[in-house]
DNA sequence: TTATGTACTTACAGAAAAGATAGTATAAAG
DNA sequence: CTTTATACTATCTTTTCTGTAAGTACATAA
């Protein structure tokens, strides 16, 4: 008996974790939906200020893609100049023991690499 | 007091769950990953044959980054015609909760995807 | 001497992801 | 009538990732 390959938006997979990578891979998505996570409803300019490095046109990209696969709720304002607000839906919310476990893994490994000294910077995961 | 930009392999990461992303992300390494996982010690013939839309030149290619990244251990005995063995190191293993996690929710979003009705496929996560 | 098996390597091509840059829409304020 | 603020949108270029196809090494067997 053949392998069922399912597809998810044209890209194929076979395995559960090869949705969630499909889901929230990239190198801006994890960051979008933690910041979204920490401070729940935030206004497009306002993660674009959280997110220095990021362009305008990746910033829309991205957000558009997590809307459109059901993770993230995007409340538009009928004013002028415009005001867009991005939160999360519950089951956006539900990936967080997701990313959980990858910063969990992340630390550990930062360890294993530097042998036990953990570099402290100052990420996205600090307020 | 600006963010600390940290290295991996010439990649620029902020917080430790972009580290975990540049590990074990890409089309091929999670199931990799889960494959030695599950089958412990393997050879290079055998996964290939695992993995059936894989290519030589991808499969070493994301062997030799697992390995560089001391995820995966490489045995190679000197006979011809040449045998290597691929194996987890203890901090390969220790990323198997966040495989673990990936998968519960990947069968959660799919489940959200097509309204309770999992699809049963068979893919790598079965035997 | 030729064929076989296994694990690669190399050079190139194509696709996908990310980035740079400029432009659009609109009401209100001056 | 020009400027301002905000959230995009469109086009093009660059970079990165993935795939294709062919070739290499070498001890052993026939």
């Amino acid at each position: 008996m053949p392998c069922t390959i399912k597809e998810f938006n044209g890209k194929e997979y076979k395995c559960f974790f090869e949705l969630t990578l499909l889901v929230i891979g990239g190198k801006w998505k994890p960051i979008i939906l933690y910041l979204l996570f920490r401070d729940k409803v935030v206004r497009f300019g306002e993660l674009r200020k959280k997110m220095p490095e990021i362009t305008e046109r990746m910033l829309t990209k991205q957000l558009r893609e997590l809307e459109a696969d059901g993770l993230v709720h995007r409340e538009v304002y009928k004013v002028v100049p415009p005001k867009v607000e991005y939160s999360l839906t519950p089951i956006g919310e539900s990936l967080m023991p997701v990313l959980d476990s990858m910063r969990d893994w992340g630390v550990e490994y930062e360890e294993f690499l530097y042998g036990g000294e953990v570099l402290k910077g100052e990420g996205y995961e600090k307020k």
